[in-house]
DNA sequence: GTCTATATGACGATAGAC
DNA sequence: GTCTATCGTCATATAGAC
């Protein structure tokens, strides 16, 4: 265990407290009791309740993004890129499942420019996700159905593995990968 | 046009706004405004704001009960069953895209009876999922990957189809629904 | 770094006039 | 059926002692 900041415990456990519901219905004294201190004492360390949201949703979201871009701009085919984008949001969820409930379902409490940045960033990410399985469909690579639902059937899958994957104890990262591929694209190639 | 009731009415202007911000974000002020009264004429209609919630979900919840119970009975195939409970899926989406948001993502806010008695029908749903899936693999209906992972997959996506399909102008229900299956299906069949 | 005390405002809901 | 006025509670956040 590395020594974690007291600001990243708070957001940890925010996190937690965020995923079971939701961020307007978490309070500030919710949260420090789930600290073992006073509301008033969080304020040593943040700065605001919007201060924790934004630190979650942006943190992972820049982690999508940066992830895609080095997909977007690899050398791969259709399927490989696909594959990886299977593998980047399993890597994400194992890191961080509790903080994707946010990024799911509170983003739109983010204020200015971090929902500006944050729709901005989203709106790239589905696009990078729509091009590459246009791309596979010209080639030829996989199946033309089309293609707004395979892209919204993928993701919605993907998106919710948050959800799901912390109630199965004992599936192999590698395992969960491997079978979420199959399942995936199968249905696609 | 029927004519709505006024609960009605405020009903289906909460499911809207619920939609936007999530239960605990909406005060009754908004719901007021959205309606052009005050907030304490609402209480004319409604008893409370949580029953505001109980009656979005419910209603939902037992048309998913209904509609599943009826596949599980009937004398099909697994491809048809799965097909029957796409079918129910978009069927319910068309008609209530708005109160289908809180019903995913603000069921924990339900109090006492109604949250149990939701949770027993939501678990019911996916048992009954499982077990249409689980009997097909058995019969070698459908392949035979992990039985979680299709369950999940599949579920998924019907879920969030609330999302999406009101964002998709002109895509005709019987064209989404010969889609969706083919997509969802041929990862399975 | 945590505490007590408190400022300031918004919340759900009710009472009673019209 | 809608209004104004208001009650009691809880929200985020700050000030200042220890």
């Amino acid at each position: 265990m590395k020594p974690e900041s007291r600001k990243q415990e708070i957001i940890n456990a925010a996190s937690i407290l965020f995923k079971e519901k939701g961020y307007s219905a978490v309070t500030m004294r919710d949260l420090a009791k789930a600290m073992g201190i006073k509301a008033a004492s969080l304020y040593n360390h943040i700065q605001s309740k919007q201060e924790i949201l934004a630190t979650i949703i942006i943190e992972l979201a820049e982690e999508f993004t940066t992830g895609m871009n080095r997909i977007v701009n690899s050398e791969k085919s259709t399927i490989q890129k696909l594959e990886n984008i299977i593998d980047l949001h399993i890597d994400v969820t194992l890191r961080n499942a509790d903080g994707l409930a946010s990024l799911n379902n509170d983003w739109m409490h983010l204020e200015e420019e971090n929902l500006q940045y944050f729709e901005k960033m989203r709106q790239d990410y589905e696009e990078n996700f729509r091009n590459i399985v246009q791309k596979g469909v010209d080639k030829s690579e996989i199946r033309s159905y089309n293609i707004e639902i395979m892209v919204f059937s993928t993701l919605s899958t993907l998106r919710t593995l948050y959800l799901w994957y912390p109630k199965q104890n004992d599936i192999d990262a590698a395992i969960l990968k491997h079978d979420m591929m199959s399942v995936l694209l199968k249905g696609v190639v």
